[in-house]
DNA sequence: AATCATTTTTGAAAGCGCTTTCATCGCGGT
DNA sequence: ACCGCGATGAAAGCGCTTTCAAAAATGATT
């Protein structure tokens, strides 16, 4: 019996360093006072004598006092944690958008915990039902497909801030980019240069943002007094196969045109790779505009001229949000207006 | 006094949807027993009657209950949460690996919980006291710069899995990619296509697979009784901006080049662009082979020449790698061997 | 200056939901 | 009837938060 626990003792101990952590308890006694006294001084619950508070301090600087998380979570409800669904971690656009998140929780002490939606509404429930178990202190849901409702019903229970659309609901704040905005201004840059026969690449159409970037091309269209053509339309899923596919549809369809909008700059990748395996150039036969401004845009073949989305921004305002939420103060952050950034994939019409 | 209890009862219910959570006691008492007894049919801590099992399993199937696994990282130690180390999490190459992480982590019920080194070992040893605060059972680094003899140390207290060094003790397994092998296949490639004028564009040379691709380089040469030559070798630091820099260093030399080596896609993207904005195509003046293979390389400009790494793969085996430590078992996984993907950017040098 | 009613500050103790010892209870073997 | 063994339950935590009540400090009042 004894055996038993000696062999366990001698499993734990050699933890190497510091076998043995410093426990709230060990600073009550160091500072001379009870743990309840402590524990008010960690989280600003109460007011405590600055005599005993500046005790306390010390004691946790000398001791190096480490709160757990853990038992924190158990106890007071807090995990010091935030669930973000994000719908690929490894999309080059989420990606920035996430780094923008973590800067921002980091320094307030703030875990994030990714997980996948995989795009799909039934697999984003499972992640809330995951990020509730491990008790997150809030949830951020960059875009995704869940219904309105089960996001409102959601804020009841814990903080969300949500992306891609706008929403209204307590305990809960949503952040939009004007994806419309950003259709319309890539449409008309292009239009600007002389185009009139402007191709478009659609999104995924079952991302709300990729029916407001083609409503944003037909607002354009319209407000040059430009006649929509539905043959220069061909769908596309914001990927960059997608885009090769699409352009060779485009091509194959004799519909002549000058210059190409593809709803993202992957889909842009894929449509200059078409172009060229169809022997046009970029910029010289076609004009191409892409969106999103990912990191890799300018250094592609030629630079493309696109539509610059704040990713970090986005992330780092999500997680903002999130904190104020938190605090319980209204969060009122707002995403910047769309603009294009020209490069050299868009050049004036020359007849 | 009664006020403000009840108060705190009229803000904690409204919860909304299923306020009251099912907890491990109302399992056990539904079912008949001890909530020992759940514990272990919950863990497989022990053997239970048939019986018993069953009526658990039954009961914990009708209430919907699911373990709180804070209280179980309190509780037992386990938090069923992974640590991951990774450089930047918006990285295109780690991104996957991420991916890999995370798809093999969560079949297993496990949680991954990322945090950013940023190639940078202090914040990498932070990265580690905050992820052993939180309890993770395990901790995956991805590359990074911790000197090898933190990771063993760390290594005592929790199990853990690196990758990009080949490093033996207990409680540590690592998973390393032949970069050498690499290097020097790309550049035999390059050879077998009769360059002789080689040009290697290095990689940061703080990381240890910088350093193994350019032996790989060198390597190549010498095998094929090409003199190395200095000149034909410039610094980059693993980013397009680089790739661009290096190259226009390159053509300032003046040394004649017929191809060049970029240890990594991203400088690979870099070269094509300052090549080009030299007057000089891919591959018709130069020919150009790049590392890592990302997912945007067959998309680039002419599609990308390069050593194929196998980024979700690494991911899944080292989170495998990871599962099996934990489970006891010895991990034996090893990364596949590096190939060469032959795509447009290299051509036969013709005289 | 002494007294009493308040308001603060503080500590004791009861959990949070689960795991894990430790002791107990049956039960077959001899 | 006695020993040993496997299945089970009672109870003691894990490290912290929070309630509740006691103690100390404050101020008003005579």
């Amino acid at each position: 019996m004894k055996n038993s626990a000696s062999a366990r003792k001698a499993v734990k101990p050699p933890t190497g360093i510091r076998a043995t952590v410093v426990k709230l308890d060990d600073v009550a006694r160091a500072a001379g006072v009870s743990p309840s006294t402590v524990s008010r001084v960690l989280n600003g619950t109460a007011v405590v004598s600055e005599a005993k508070k500046k005790a306390i301090d010390e004691a946790i600087e000398r001791l190096g006092f480490v709160p757990n998380p853990v038992a924190r979570g158990l106890a007071g409800g807090r995990t010091l944690s935030i669930g973000v669904i994000t719908q690929a971690i490894d999309s080059p656009f989420y990606g920035i958008a996430l780094r923008g998140i973590q800067d921002q929780l980091d320094p307030a002490g703030y875990s994030a915990l990714f997980v996948n939606g995989n795009w799909n509404a039934e697999a984003e429930a499972r992640c809330i039902e995951v990020l509730r178990a491990r008790r997150v202190d809030g949830i951020i849901v960059l875009t995704g497909r869940l219904p309105d409702q089960a996001l409102k019903a959601c804020a009841r229970t814990v903080p969300v801030v949500v992306t891609g659309r706008t929403l209204k609901a307590p305990g809960l704040f949503s952040l939009n980019f004007d994806n419309f905005e950003g259709g319309r201004l890539a449409t008309q840059h292009l239009i600007a240069l002389g185009h009139r026969d402007i191709a478009f690449i659609t999104g995924d159409p079952d991302h709300a943002d990729a029916i407001e970037r083609q409503r944003g091309y037909r607002a354009a269209l319209e407000a040059a007094g430009i006649p929509y053509d539905p043959a220069l339309v061909v769908p596309g899923a914001y990927h960059e196969v997608s885009g090769l596919l699409a352009v060779s549809r485009l091509l194959d369809s004799q519909r002549k045109f000058t210059a190409i909008f593809a709803a993202n700059d992957q889909m842009a990748c894929g449509v200059t790779l078409g172009l060229q395996r169809r022997g046009l150039r970029v910029p010289e036969d076609v004009s191409l505009v892409g969106f999103d401004d990912l990191p890799t845009s300018v250094y592609a073949m030629p630079p493309l001229t696109t539509v610059h989305q704040p990713a970090y921004e986005l992330g780092q305002l999500a997680a903002s949000a999130m904190l104020q939420l938190l605090a319980g103060t209204k969060p009122t952050a707002q995403i910047p207006p769309p603009r294009v950034i020209a490069r050299e994939s868009g050049r004036r019409l020359v007849t």
